[in-house]
DNA sequence: CCACGGATTGGCT
DNA sequence: GCCAATCCGTGGA
């Protein structure tokens, strides 16, 4: 399992978007690995989308999204939840892709203890470990203390997936904003149940 | 199963 | 003061 070089998150917001699908975000604690499969992600572009946190310019929230791809942008938001952003393309731009959705791998125990505080899981509660923006960084632990690291590394990086198959990805609207609604920036894996919407 | 609304805080106007 | 790139509990079908 290879860890993703800058060289791939430099690139195209949507292009790294796509290419995210299927890739293993990988945060590694003292003695255990939490992993997961991405399964769906959405793309914001700062040169052309309102709904972009970057999109009326640098601010001390959103800096992260603009020092150029490769760094973890985390933002808080309706006063309880954060969410992680993977920066895209070069400095200034301030492009990132959310990450929407997660199919777990390793370290469901801790996932399990940080969404649910407790081991044994209902099929329902499984689905719902990181179905969901917000809920991945529960699952994760993920907050505001790791807004800006770098994800080239070792604390919490992006692995590559040999082993995948090409799966069939889908297009959609993005969810929950209300600005630049129309864009269809949301990737994700058809068919995969982890995906937080139809 | 689905629709609805409350939670709760910090960033920005 | 307004409101958010969300989640979850509640209540009804």
């Amino acid at each position: 399992m290879q860890k993703l070089s800058l060289d791939f998150y430099k690139r195209d917001v949507h292009l790294v978007a796509k290419d995210l699908l299927g890739k293993i975000f990988v945060r590694k604690l003292s003695d255990k690995i939490i992993s997961g499969k991405i399964v769906e992600v959405e793309a914001y572009d700062g040169s052309v989308d309102e709904s972009a946190h970057s999109f009326n310019g640098i601010t001390k929230r959103n800096q992260v999204m603009f020092k150029g791809g490769g760094f973890l942008y985390v933002y808080f938001t309706y006063g309880m939840h954060y969410c992680a952003n993977v920066v895209t393309g070069n400095v200034k731009d301030g492009c990132a892709v959310l990450i929407r959705a997660i199919e777990p791998i390793d370290g469901i125990d801790i996932m399990a203890k940080n969404r649910f505080n407790k081991k044994i899981l209902s099929e329902k509660e499984k689905i719902n470990l990181t179905n969901g923006p917000a809920k991945i960084c529960q699952a994760f632990n993920i907050t505001i203390k790791e807004n800006g690291i770098s994800l080239t590394d070792n604390e919490i990086f992006i692995a590559d997936n040999k082993s995948i198959h090409i799966d069939r990805i889908g297009i959609s609207k993005r969810i929950g904003i209300k600005k630049s609604v129309d864009l269809p920036w949301r990737y994700f894996i058809k068919d995969n149940p982890f995906v937080s919407k139809k």
